[in-house]
DNA sequence: TGTACATCAGTGAACGCGCGTTCACTGATGTAC
DNA sequence: TGTACATCAGTGAACGCGCGTTCACTGATGTAC
């Protein structure tokens, strides 16, 4: 047990994930490659076919986890500092939009992978947690934005001016020198935009 | 003139032009290689070099083109029903925002190709058109919202609405199913996040 | 008006590459008796 | 406790593919005289 075979590789179906993260990061999307990924995890070319069916499902599953990290991020933001469990004020939902943003550019390949077209338009993994992590950030809104809720426009709305403002930094369109810079820029922008409401 | 010569082919940078956008379309951006441009503006594979240095060039064209063209979609929605020239209501900048999200979602791929990383980060033309495109915006917003503009969060906000309506639509993340429900849903959230101000 | 020649825009064969995926296989593990 | 065997997770050779790019070339065009 403490020094497992080199044959059997004990859980390369994780290795195969966090390989795929590093490439993903230090390459962008075109260096994801099922060989590259055996690679990096020390394996040969056709060993991650025991535990993924295709490349595209090798990517699915690196989007999920992508989804599933970004949720836990929004999560500590605002359960951190004072407040119990649920953000209340316009100041709290900037603080989770920060993080919002702060993760795309910590992660900038994968988060481009989450939100890129589909390979697997009906990957269950990843439906389930696209919707997941909607649900939870219009769940945020509702609580800093009681009533008035028609349709869900505000909500719908939030949650595309954080993911705009991810993106647009994402490309460079906006300045994102130093984290203060963009977290003083998101700050601005939501409560710009969701103040006196 | 009237029949020109098979051999040499008129105009084949645009013509390469054209069959990248065709190819982006119905393949998306996977589908995008010099050779399959070259084999569908009828032309060998080796042709394009004469117009194009390497494949990033061709995209960083396709890219930039797109730039333009939005631009001008931006400028006939603003233009045409009644106002002369600048827009200058709320009213005004929602259906500049509609034509904005339409027009990512008309042409997916090249939507996606003018956001993504980008192949040559300091592609000339690409980088003067995304300031142009910008400015633009950030010119719209300002005579929408006179004053009380400190350090432009403002217009910076409303880009990154709109452009992240673009881009949640893009990903399924709203209802796309009729261009009506995409424009009612985008003026719904650009209503409630920039009236009253 | 005709001819010589430079220039330009195309051709087509060839290169090396990394990829996804298949296949028959083999080494390690764990379970039944 | 020991052995037989099924199962599982890996190997490695091989396939065919499309790609970007190079190279020496050739056909068409336009210009100078």
């Amino acid at each position: 047990m403490s020094q497992p075979s080199t044959y059997h590789h004990g859980d390369l179906r994780a290795a195969c994930l966090r390989a795929a993260r590093e490439l993903l990061e230090e390459d962008g999307s075109a260096g994801l490659s099922l060989r590259a990924v055996a690679r990096r995890a020390g394996v040969s070319a056709t060993a991650p076919y025991r535990h993924y069916a295709d490349r595209d499902a090798l990517v699915s599953a690196v989007a999920a986890e992508g989804y599933r990290e970004l949720a836990l991020h929004l999560a500590a933001a605002h359960s951190a500092p004072s407040t119990p469990s649920t953000p209340s004020t316009p100041e709290d939902l900037a603080a989770v939009a920060v993080v919002y943003v702060r993760f795309a550019l910590d992660h900038p390949a994968l988060f481009r992978v989450m939100f890129a077209e589909p390979c697997d338009p009906a990957g269950e993994e990843r439906v389930a947690a696209t919707a997941a992590l909607t649900e939870y950030v219009r769940g945020i809104v509702r609580d800093v934005f009681p009533g008035a809720d028609e349709a869900g426009a505000l909500p719908t709305g939030v949650w595309a001016l954080v993911h705009g403002l991810a993106f647009l930094h994402l490309d460079g369109a906006l300045d994102s020198s130093t984290p203060e810079v963009v977290a003083g820029q998101v700050r601005a922008a939501v409560h710009a935009l969701c103040l006196r409401r």
